[in-house]
DNA sequence: GGATATTAGTTGTTTTTGTAACTAACAAGG
DNA sequence: CCTTGTTAGTTACAAAAACAACTAATATCC
């Protein structure tokens, strides 16, 4: 009918299926091993990786939205993987930070997540993966 | 804490970030002027550049499931832009076809989507674009 | 000091998605 | 024909996301 452009060259729309098929198998091994969400996962990698923070700063960091990331803390905090403390020169902040068996799931959750990226990356040449990344980062930044 | 691993080089993370960024956009263009949902516009495209077609083969086509379709159909025959008809040599499968309306618009979302398009690539030279493009096809058909 | 505005985080309500069960039509083997 | 299986599409219910309204603490301006 109108084949001057096709949706598989649309770059959100393959953006949005490279994304989708990426996240699914990862997201299988968090989802069944620790019965984490997507958000929890990211608000436990923030923790693990710069230590503690407040939720406040997760949002900036990960750019989520501040429920997002009050539900995830709330999920991470029943798990026990994380404990909350206010701040005494400003009640209204909490700083997270992780708790042993936090810190247990967010070792193995990283290395998994290492050697996943270095999985997929296999099937490109060093040239690929340093163009995509920067196009990525680039993108991702707007 | 933990400088050994970057969660904004983490392929899903990435991919998912640019995803994110570069769907918003256009995707505020075809929900305020049209009120569609993502899954709507995706189902519109397929008929307005592949021409009449089952749901089925937008599912296949499309990588989408079944019961999205079937919603962004009834959603897209609400709005007038597409009919519905029965075949008779099967009456299990229905021809979807788009409306004058449902052409409309198609005709402004896909060249909206056209220049939307340039506009993100732009940025980038001709090497990357070929490499982008070409990494997240394969990535995509994971 | 006290009204007003901000800020961090939570809770509630509505949309949207995901999953599974369902209906209706057809196919195939006996 | 008539059971059994398969297929296209819908519907119902549960999980998750989006958005708005809220609480509590602090900051600011008069």
């Amino acid at each position: 009918m109108n084949d001057t452009f096709e949706i598989s060259d649309f770059l959100p729309y393959l953006l949005n299926q490279a994304a989708d098929a990426a996240a699914l198998e990862f997201q299988d091994y968090y989802k069944s091993r620790y019965g984490m969400l997507r958000t929890e996962w990211r608000v436990l990698f923030h923790l693990g990786h710069y230590g503690t923070m407040t939720a406040k700063d997760i949002c900036a960091h990960a750019r989520l939205h501040k429920t997002k990331v009050s539900r995830a803390v709330t999920a991470l905090d029943t798990k026990r993987f994380l404990t909350r403390s206010i701040l005494l020169q400003d009640r209204r902040h909490e700083n997270l930070t992780l708790t042993k068996a936090g810190r247990r799931a967010f070792d193995d959750l990283a290395a998994e997540a290492q050697s996943f990226d270095a999985a997929i990356m296999e099937q490109f040449d060093n040239n690929e993966r340093d163009t995509l990344r920067k196009c990525l980062r680039q993108l991702a930044k707007l």
